[in-house]
DNA sequence: CTGAAAGCGCTAACAG
DNA sequence: CTGTTAGCGCTTTCAG
């Protein structure tokens, strides 16, 4: 009774506001509007228990006229869940940018396909995973670019709230984790340029600073590429790469020093097109080189002088994971770890 | 009292249970630790009132302690707002990634700093903008890649959330804007290009799909280009350009047409490198033209063979947008449309 | 099949 | 300077 009151005195005093921001329609509006109780609006829009057809009839026009959208703040603290998924992303430099948004496309992609936000964490750090776990603002974490030794995965860990990482970190590896096999990778751009007959291979891979930080995917890329020359009787060598326009003078002065070398394999983003270039023009036409890139289809198509490329299936990784979460999530899957194939990807060479 | 049972009971239980989740922490724990009520621990977070050292101290550690983040859909059905704001960004390909990226990366980072948490939203339309607003889980929205005519506009206006665009609308222009000076861009790279003596120019623009979009940015840039080239006394064109490898049959094309036209003048991420080189190579030695670009730094850097470029601020607008957004948000700031200038960067050329 | 009502955890009057 | 308490809008028993 003094709940009807109060909300009619509401109902009217909002009726007559003039200019101030719209009244926030609320799930008491939706039930009078249907002549309902609210419990029954609720139910409607769960559907977690049976409705009369034609109660649910009135309840959705209601919903449809008022314009209703339910407060999901309120929603999340009567059901303690919130339908976001949190994504940390890095987004400082030194990282792929291509490779970083197509993931992210792919995480917000299927996220709201399974009904899903997406809450994009600011910093990189365990902090950041706590307090959108802690504060309820997430229903579960995506974390990106995760290290061989990472310390967010302790975090992750005890945090009690599920979580998907993209990256295999060593170790124990109690976290699930979707990542590209790099480690294949390796083996087969191997397979590739030593079946063109090349005997002296190059992998330019990344900057330093992301080789010094161990960054998981830069060792199994070399393991699996040196392990790969080995097997194959080629030779290997492997050489960290600036992302700008020095990676050319790096190139020149492999094939300088190595002149030998005619089967190039590159995994830098920002240093791909320079490298690529240095690498044709110092050879010369008479020792046309083989090159090779890993990186997504786009970047390898934007990219003159390649002979092909090996994708990284960039998009399909950020849907990965979150399909995994949302499993997770509602159906209680069993976290696993899940690598990508890479796939080799033939490039229409411009003449 | 009641209430006080209820807590120690479930804090027992909680204190008990294996392996679930971590029991919650509430205010409410934190008031009992700390001896005080929790209206003093909810101001002592939010600094609304007084508090004594002591007490505060006292509260501080209690929150320490305990861990406490407050549950972030409590706080906004209270306070009626989330300190969350929401993100539109195009997440489709023929958009300028790079670009994309760092006007993000602006957001998050100064909205962080605001105190402001980031929701992507998923999808690019009007209907994603409404259920965010309506269903509170914003309290203000950012808006990218605008265009000339874009229904989203309306939408926006009649939310009651304040909002900012990245990008310029044509007509009323009611609400806040931040974008880069394209027109201004057009006029500088004219000026550089006839003060080296070019007397033909040429702009190799966006996409025929961008194009044709009415994207603004694009007309901008063309209109700036071509009122700078009537200004000056040279002859400009216009052409529009792929994002991939076919940028340089294009390039090819228009030198082959236009063999006078000496200064080039790209935006567009996908092409540039193709075009420029395909650009170079068709001119020969003897006739090199100059090369600029529109485009991030980073990868101006990355592509061979520029004369210079000119910068996009991607970051900055990132950033002045939301340090707008947060002046709305927070003092009421007067809504202003807000242009960044360009600046000519001077590449180091490879050699 | 539907309604009433008890919270979810927090903020912000109001009352000292 | 601090405590009490009435909601915020929704979900979910419990009771028909």
């Amino acid at each position: 009774m003094f709940n009807c009151q109060r909300d009619m005195v509401s109902g009217i005093a909002n009726r007559f506001v003039e200019g101030g921001p719209a009244h926030v329609v609320t799930i008491t509006d939706v039930a009078h509007e249907a002549g309902v109780s609210i419990s029954t609006v609720s139910y409607v829009m769960s559907g977690k228990r049976a409705i009369s057809p034609m109660t649910r009839e009135r309840v959705e026009r209601a919903i449809q006229s008022l314009g209703f959208s339910p407060h999901a703040g309120a929603r999340s603290l009567a059901s303690r869940s919130t339908n976001v998924i949190g994504l940390q992303a890095p987004l400082r430099t030194g990282v792929d940018v291509h490779v970083v948004m197509q993931v992210v496309t792919g995480v917000v992609t299927r996220a709201r396909a399974h009904g899903y936000d997406i809450l994009l964490l600011a910093s990189d750090d365990s902090e950041a995973l706590q307090r959108a776990a802690n504060g309820s603002m997430v229903d579960a974490l995506v974390v990106m670019d995760i290290e061989s030794d990472d310390p967010r995965i302790e975090t992750l860990s005890k945090l009690g709230h599920p979580s998907v990482l993209i990256g295999l970190p060593d170790g124990r590896r109690t976290l699930p984790c979707v990542d590209f096999d790099f480690e294949a990778a390796g083996w087969m751009a191997v397979d590739r340029l030593a079946g063109e007959g090349h005997r002296r291979l190059v992998l330019i891979g990344s900057p330093p600073e992301v080789m010094q930080r161990h960054t998981a995917y830069a060792d199994r890329l070399a393991r699996g590429f040196l392990a790969a020359c080995q097997a194959s009787g080629v030779i290997g060598s492997v050489h960290a790469c600036p992302s700008d326009e020095r990676a050319a003078d790096v190139a020149r002065e492999i094939v300088r020093s190595d002149p030998e070398a005619s089967g190039f394999f590159i995994h830098n983003e920002g240093g791909l097109p320079h490298a690529a270039a240095a690498i044709v023009a110092a050879r010369g036409d008479s020792r046309r080189p083989a090159v090779m890139a890993l990186c997504p289809e786009d970047l390898a198509r934007a990219t003159p002088g390649l002979m092909d490329s090996i994708a990284i299936p960039a998009e399909s990784m950020g849907a990965a994971a979150t399909d995994m979460l949302c499993a997770i999530l509602s159906e209680g899957a069993t976290p696993t770890v899940r690598l990508l194939p890479p796939a080799l990807t033939s490039i229409s060479t411009v003449r």
